[in-house]
DNA sequence: GTCATACTACTCGGATAAGAACTGTCCGAGTGGGGTAGG
DNA sequence: CCTACCCCACTCGGACAGTTCTTATCCGAGTAGTATGAC
């Protein structure tokens, strides 16, 4: 799995901790986790195109969050960065077994590969049931300061 | 995922039809299936690695299951090919967060990365509970003559 | 006919290239703000 | 002093290289079976 999920997902805790009609941009965002600027951009960009976050041009611009962070599952971040297709795609060896019929999707069919895809799905109703809200909310019980931290820190980057 | 976890699949299927005292060589599987011989007796390597299959050199040899096929899960077949770690790596960007510990192993107690973390055991317990005996009892219900067209046909190919 | 021996063909195993995907970098289009000059 | 305009710095966005991982291939070490020749 891509290492940008982590910087993704990050990214979006740290939006979800600034007001939410202030934009930050990814300069700040690198800086604040000393990754590549430019490459961050590009994750970013990802997430703008799977509408969870909003992008801002020019002066004062940047990245903001484009809905409630409750309403933004991990699953939805994942699949923004990697891709919506699973991590196991049947190449129906099937086909080439004796008794194969040629008007059958073995990608559905195949034993195998039906317990593969179960496995993903367990994977991805795992991930579904976890929003950046909930993180959030998490992390704040641990330590109570950490929204006021993070916000100070990123105007410091400005 | 790499494509080699399929092919390992299905050859542990195929290794569990046969007759346990006969060795079926790489370059018979890969005519089965019509996949590269080299590449795939590359990943039948990592099986004996993983002491899922066992190997004999010289005429007659080839491959076997290194035990009953109820003790094969596809968690074991998966992690012989992908390696064991989980596809999920924490680099733990935690600690560039104010107010972050050097003492804290942040691999442990980042919630991103017990999220990821709790995603990646539900996939594992999926694929752990799901075993080469029981795909192979399940394909044989549906389709009776699948271990004797089976072997007939890897008889073709020798 | 039987046995020992050498040979041959076959198989795995690891070392070696080609390709793709991920990672990282750079520059241009567009935008908003601030400075400046005129009223 | 107020306002309109222009310039500039800032930001995203997509196009362009470097590096690592997956995919694919090749050749050598070892082995079992077979043929051959001597006894």
């Amino acid at each position: 799995m891509s290492e940008g999920v982590e910087w993704a997902i990050h990214s979006c805790l740290n939006l979800a901790w600034v007001e939410p009609a202030e934009a930050v941009s990814a300069a700040q965002l690198a800086a604040f986790f000393a990754l590549p600027a430019a490459y961050l951009n590009k994750q970013l960009q990802a997430l703008v195109r799977a509408g969870i976050l909003t992008s801002t041009s020019g002066p004062r611009g940047g990245f903001r969050l484009a809905r409630d962070p409750d309403t933004i599952s991990l699953l939805d971040v994942v699949t923004a960065i990697e891709g919506a297709q699973e991590a196991f795609r049947c190449q129906q060896l099937m086909k080439s077994r004796p008794g194969a019929r040629k008007d059958i999707d073995y990608r559905k069919e195949c034993l195998v590969s039906q317990a593969m895809r179960q496995a993903d799905l367990a994977w991805r109703r795992t991930l579904a049931d976890r929003t950046i809200g909930d993180i959030k909310t998490d992390v704040e019980k641990l330590d109570p300061d950490t929204p006021e931290l993070t916000r100070s820190r990123l105007a410091e980057l400005r």
